[in-house]
DNA sequence: GTCGCTTACGGTTATCGTAACGATC
DNA sequence: GATCGTTACGATAACCGTAAGCGAC
């Protein structure tokens, strides 16, 4: 029963035309519409206003006060419209929005430079909230939908399929390593020699470290000796070249950078570690069309990360 | 052809009271309508937007990051066109606007007064301009559509009923005047006795005093000997009571404030000149609906200002 | 008579309501 | 099975176009 009053922006838009043309006839030719038409756009207008917006002049229509203030104020209107329009539309297709992102140290380092630039130069209005953590953490926050991607390895955990979303960009092998000239690599490699030597590893709770634990026992042999511990990615290279550690780290190290440049790859196949890396994200969640384009944008770079995980 | 893309703030209207409800059919009831028609109200804005708006969790609607955004613009626009139609709804009846007026010293002083201050009070957001000034001369800005409105004597001139429309709003009696205890009221009025003595006037270009002058030369007497002239309406009456000259003002002047206490007419048919006092607009121009809000309170207030042009 | 706007009338499109359907709890 | 949203279809209302009408120049 309830009509609701409200102003039809399809006949503001035919009013402004017809303010600004002088005439019905020519603005009914730049509308695409005819004469009766506009006649009746503004009979509507004047009905719903209960204002007279034109008066006659001789035979020519021109605006009562009333309409000179309703044309200014449908300009403003109809521009703010417009404006709502592209914004939605842009937050529709993921031009515009927010996407909070959890990394993995490894993934922040190896991927998201590229893939937030591309984002970013794709999709300017689009704002973003990275926090760089352990995995665990993450997936947790990320279940909690205080994220929206997670990027890391793609684990067993992940691995639920009615929960959980994942797209794969790259494997990636985790190896032992050393620099260059250390006397390791003046023998065969085998387990016992790995065994013999100290290690620089990462905290005992990241993924890789307890899996060489785990490797090392499964085969009979204590952990590996930790001499030194530390959380920073960036800083292992470093280490391993001057110190004469052995450590464990994703091959994409290898031979980038100075530091890279200083290190080598103890080749064997006990202590090598595959895995997925890649984007997780939670089915029950709303899958925001700026996060889906990311997804996009990481599915279709996939090749820029392949090339570290293959058998060598 | 061309199909002009706007949003229907119809649809907005329902989309908010949606999002307000929580889900269709509270919505549905509150809005007078059915729930699928705000399905498919949804699913027009969807398309139009080329966004999802809502999307479904469990068999509940919630809204997307996008729809959010669009229910806040949504608020703000429907806001905005509902002030816009009061405001012009309110131009359109005379409760806003603005009125030029333009208005003779008398009309000024003894009708505006009561008559803006009651159109203030029922439309409090129009605006006034007022320019007191010769009758000739307001005629003149009123032609060249620089006035709304004259106040001040209906004369021959505004007389012509096809370009103008005049409203009667009085009858007044312009007589000659002298201080109670003038000597000239010690013995029978007449002409010869009024041109006997000194008088102070309005200047030469004056109604009245035209009036007066052609009066006496039409009677065959030299004009009135004028020792004082002034524009001043206001200080007349205070100058006749003290200076014993005599004076052609409105009858109204008599016996209202201290000053025309002291006054008296001089009862002579000769030198009573009746006129009509009102309103004069030009037909050709925008008759703005607060001029004429303006025009129908002047004109039941008439009964206020008669009473001064009346027989004695 | 021409020009500019309006009115009258018939056709098209869009929106709505009723009823049946589908999915979730 | 009850609730909430969607789909299908016929009815209604809104808008548009063609053609005729009316007033100003």
């Amino acid at each position: 029963m309830g009509k609701i009053a409200m102003i039809d922006l399809r006949d503001a838009t035919y009013f402004v035309a017809i303010a600004d043309a002088g005439n019905l006839a020519l603005a009914a030719e730049k509308l695409g519409r005819t004469q009766p038409a506009l006649t009746k756009c503004i009979r509507r207008l004047e009905d719903d206003l209960r204002t007279e917006l034109f008066r006659h002049e001789g035979r020519r229509l021109v605006l009562t006060e009333a309409g000179i203030v309703f044309l200014a104020r449908m300009r403003s209107l109809i521009g703010h419209a417009a404006e709502i329009r592209r914004e939605i539309a842009d937050l529709g297709v993921g031009i515009a929005g927010h996407i909070r992102i959890g990394s993995a140290a490894t993934a922040a380092e190896y991927m998201l430079p590229l893939l937030t630039a591309e984002l970013i130069r794709q999709a300017p209005a689009v704002t973003l909230d990275l926090t760089v953590g352990m995995n665990d953490v993450l997936v947790q926050a990320l279940i909690e939908k205080n994220l929206d991607l997670v990027f890391g390895p793609l684990t067993e955990a992940t691995g639920d399929t009615d929960r959980f979303e994942s797209f794969s960009l790259a494997t990636d092998a985790a190896v032992a390593v050393a620099s260059r000239d250390h006397p390791i690599f003046d023998s065969p490699i085998t387990m016992e020699s790995l065994a013999a030597h100290k290690w620089v590893l990462s905290r005992p709770a990241v993924a890789t470290r307890q899996w060489l634990q785990e490797r090392f026992r499964s085969l009979g042999f204590d952990g590996p000796q930790v001499q030194m511990e530390t959380s920073s990615i960036s800083l292992l290279p470093r280490l391993i070249a001057e110190t004469k550690l052995l450590s464990f780290i994703s091959r994409r190290n290898l031979g980038a950078g100075a530091a890279g440049a200083q290190l080598k790859e103890i080749p064997l196949e006990e202590t090598t570690m595959l895995r997925e890396f890649g984007i997780i994200r939670l089915r029950s969640a709303y899958f925001t069309p700026a996060a889906r384009l990311l997804v996009e944008i990481a599915e279709a770079r996939k090749a820029d990360f392949a090339g570290a995980g293959e058998a060598r």
